[in-house]
DNA sequence: CTAGTTCCTCAAGTAACTTGAGGTTCAAGG
DNA sequence: CCTTGAACCTCAAGTTACTTGAGGAACTAG
């Protein structure tokens, strides 16, 4: 089996200019190449790629990509450290959770208050503009940001 | 009432480099200068900038800021365009929070399963690892990007 | 008066790609 | 065999929303 870039593209989800720029980086490594200096590639670099897709889909950064690729091709090590980064990230992901939820209150409010109380009237007057020019308690966000 | 930019900077929870950052982008009008050449900022300043890093803590895009920034102050506009933001950024908000909740239960098996029945075992058999390995069903966020 | 903080400008760096320019190579049809 | 169009190549620059750094001037406290 012998796959054009345009290929392994297809078969992991990736644009082929993403899979070049991870080759850049180093995080693929370089393909062998046809007669007119095509990039060809097999089954282990489909196999490589769909893992730093999935890892990418569950918001690992790329550094941390990088990290678990090396744990998962060397035997000598162990998996301690890929259990920390997943809980690390789980740690992240219901902050961002928690975030969320409150920004989803928020905004639904604007829209119903904007609805039954200034629906189409002067910009400035709007009650969405209003709640967003009054200092307000801190949001989750901005407590972060402040830390 | 006569701030620096590190006043300024501290009510309103931005940094100086921020602000100037947002000077540069037209975000913010220039403010006038003392004599040795010191940034000085009043009251509107405050305001305005308040505005702002509410809409950015609220996730609004800088392009959407802006938007939102000559809306409230033209009185000559109407308040739809706010809402219709308002409600298509909490429908982005609603996606995201159905991804992430996905993202929450994954991260959360593969840390529960790695406790276990693998916890310490070499790195390559970590079922973390072979969970992230297989192509699996297409999570949301897969499933938005390949749209 | 001097030390330390804050300010100034301008340039470059960050993440994780995407987009564009300008030019080959390949596969299919006539 | 030739041509056309898709897919490929490299390299550079653009994207978002800032942050960081260099090198230097101005302000404030003691």
């Amino acid at each position: 089996m012998d796959l054009k870039i345009g290929d392994l593209a297809k078969r992991t989800g990736t644009n082929a200019p993403t899979i070049r720029y991870y080759e850049d980086i180093g995080l693929l490594p370089r393909p062998r190449r046809r007669e007119g200096g095509q990039r060809s590639y097999g089954p282990p670099d489909v196999r490589l790629l769909t893992f730093i897709r999935q890892c990418r889909d569950f918001g690992f950064p790329l550094e941390q990509v990088r990290a678990l690729v090396e744990l998962m091709q060397d035997r000598s090590r162990d998996c301690v450290a890929a259990r920390d980064m997943a809980q690390t990230h789980l740690d992240d992901v219901r902050a961002k959770l928690r975030e969320l939820r409150s920004l989803e209150s928020a905004l639904a409010g604007f829209v119903q208050s904007c609805e039954t109380s200034c629906s189409g009237g002067p910009g400035p007057d709007c009650v969405i503009l209003q709640d967003l020019a009054a200092p307000g308690e801190k949001s989750a966000y901005r407590k972060k940001r402040a830390q």
